[in-house]
DNA sequence: ATGACTAATAGCATTAGA
């Protein structure tokens, strides 16, 4: 089984490339991130088209995210995540299917720091680390995945002075991430690639992309029944070279299953 | 230095992204 995580950077604009990439590639399990539509412009049927079913969390204009499944209908378990009844931005849906607890998540960026924007960051990760906890309590078989907006380690980055201001990847911001892991989730392509020097988003300007100064921001974490089941992890960095592509490129793993 | 790019919204510029 194949689950993969692409932030599209506004499904409208990308539809083409994402029903290509989801024809191409044939995903099990899909978590979008910054579907930048409201719930009433979202192009689900064209997705259903394409042979997905699919949870939706839109929001007008920004964030916005969605599960989605190749030839079956995910089950919604919530949206959104506790401890702040303030918060109105999507960026928060969990779902079951194929017997997997699925989160997935679109994690603030936080800039500029130090500001609001950064203190709302690490509010929302000390939620999110909430929820995990009390998923990896339940026991089921658990993924966390989607665009984390945490460069987690130097060698998950070009060139580590580039973005040292960068609330990507302040020490606040990467404890917080390594609270996560410490609590019992399992960073795939971390596993898979344990030397680093994976990027999963090259910036739209300065050629990051033809330079292939890019960082790695969107994770999948397993939990430990998930982890035991890891085959293999990549980056389709393929789809991030063609016209009128996302910033970021989807990042997945395979998981032993009766579905491989 | 707050730019370079891109998307969305409401335009003839601003906000947000990362």
């Amino acid at each position: 089984m194949k689950i993969a995580t692409y932030n599209v950077n506004g499904i409208k604009a990308r539809l083409p490339r994402l029903i290509e990439w989801l024809t191409e590639t044939q995903p099990d399990v899909v978590c979008l991130q910054e579907l930048k539509s409201s719930d009433e412009t979202l192009p689900i049927k064209d997705v259903e088209a394409a042979g997905y079913g699919g949870v939706w969390h839109g929001q007008k204009g920004f964030n916005g995210v969605a599960i989605l499944a190749r030839g079956a209908a995910p089950v919604e378990v919530q949206r959104g995540l506790e401890g702040d009844p303030e918060d109105v931005q999507s960026r928060y849906i969990e779902a079951d299917v194929f017997g997997i607890r699925v989160a997935g998540i679109y994690l603030p960026n936080g800039n500029p720091q130090p500001g609001p924007k950064f203190d709302y960051k690490l509010a929302w990760m000390e939620r999110l680390r909430k929820r995990a906890q009390a998923l990896l309590a339940e026991e089921v078989p658990a993924l966390i995945a989607g665009d984390f907006n945490v460069i987690p380690n130097d060698d998950d980055i070009y060139k580590p002075t580039a973005m040292a201001d960068d609330a990507l990847m302040q020490p606040e911001s990467r404890a917080a991430y390594r609270r996560l892991l410490g609590d019992g989730w399992t960073d795939a392509l971390r596993r898979r690639y344990p030397a680093g020097g994976v990027w999963t988003y090259w910036d739209y300007q300065a050629g990051a992309w033809q330079r292939d100064a890019g960082f790695r921001i969107d994770h999948l974490l397993l939990s430990p029944a998930l982890a035991d089941r890891l085959t293999d992890a990549g980056v389709d960095k393929d789809h991030r070279g063609r016209e009128k592509a996302s910033d970021h490129a989807a990042t997945w793993i395979r998981l032993h299953d009766h579905r491989d």
